[in-house]
DNA sequence: GGATAATATTTACAGTGTAAATATAAACTG
DNA sequence: CAGTTTATATTTACACTGTAAATATTATCC
């Protein structure tokens, strides 16, 4: 079903966000063009259209890819019954840890420039990375644990926290002085909770 | 000197950077192309090179011109006798306001991919940027007040913090549901000062 | 006032995304 | 199985982008 020498390429739409992820991987995302997916593809560059209709539809494809590894790396090394307070520090020292080690495609999944952002492909797999940090904030204990929408102000709060971090340290805004080794639990309060 | 009619423009630095500005208010930041901008400032498509380089030396321009137009938005407001609690709140909800209202250009600010980072004009009011919000984290009384590198933990955290709720809001990601009516100061805890 | 530098234009070119027409192969239908 | 339809991929063409080289115009300096 993989034969390069098939007209048809039998798996088209895998193989071009796959090519997209490995230029995003090696060349960064100014190389992240739709000729140079298809050319990594093997295949000719208006091949893609059929599947994403047009650049911006497979730019959303790849992003929603990176939302997809992204969830999965806040939740590796968590045993079956992890701690709530494990499944926290895996979840936010993940996000940062991925947003420093694929800065390019950190940075296209956070760019409604590039993406569509109604693409339900990446609605569905943003929802699920934003799953796990509502699932971490639950049971924090603060000032606002009595006001109205408690759960969604801690939610966005935990989000938030982590996605500045993430951001301002893949971005190289961090590198200057002594700060680029702190992490995110360095330079957050220690907050309480119920687990 | 700004005669249309000559055949050098006498401000063409100044005009490119504002023709930028116009078009990332007036069609969003797929429209900032090289050639718009010249075409905004009334000159050929290749004028820029004499004063920007290239493309990203002329982003990086409107980039720094975008933070310099944020720290200004961080303080107004401020009478020159406001405490620092005063000027706490003007600039995290400036930050905040600013980049809903220019999300376009807070993009790009924060997208080391079209910009030069080691820009010394883009350095410069980047560091102005970020000293207002060193300004305001001084005095926080926290688990970390004892720490090494306390200060700085601190600037860090207020900056992660804002940023991370601006980019969020910015971008639309907090716009289902309940969540879009929300401030910062309602999603973060109020955290105690020396003031 | 004449040389020199700064600034802007014209022209050309390779690269990009998109659309239309065409070609090939798979899937369906009788 | 044969014929039709649908899905998938290619070829070709085009407008738009950034960049470079050669040229033209104006300002600046001695």
């Amino acid at each position: 079903m993989t034969d390069q020498s098939k007209y048809h390429h039998g798996n088209l739409k895998e193989a071009l966000v796959q090519a997209g992820l490995d230029i995003l991987h090696q060349q960064g995302l100014a190389a992240l063009t739709l000729r140079a997916c298809a050319v990594g593809a093997g295949v000719s560059h208006t091949a893609p259209k059929n599947h994403f209709g047009n650049l911006a539809g497979l730019m959303s494809a790849i992003a929603a890819r990176g939302y997809q590894r992204l969830t999965e790396t806040m939740q590796t090394g968590l045993s079956p019954d992890a701690s709530r307070a494990d499944r926290r520090q895996a979840a936010m020292g993940g996000y940062v840890d991925f947003a420093r080690q694929n800065p390019g495609l950190f940075e296209l999944m956070f760019s409604p420039q590039r993406t569509n952002s109604d693409d339900p492909d990446l609605l569905h797999h943003a929802g699920r990375c934003f799953a796990v940090l509502c699932d971490v904030s639950e049971g924090l204990i603060w000032d606002k644990s009595d006001a109205p929408d408690a759960a969604l102000r801690a939610q966005i709060m935990h989000w938030s926290m982590v996605h500045g971090f993430a951001q301002l340290s893949a971005s190289g805004r961090l590198d200057k002085g002594d700060m680029k080794n702190l992490e995110i639990f360095d330079v957050f309060p220690q907050f309480q909770y119920r687990d």
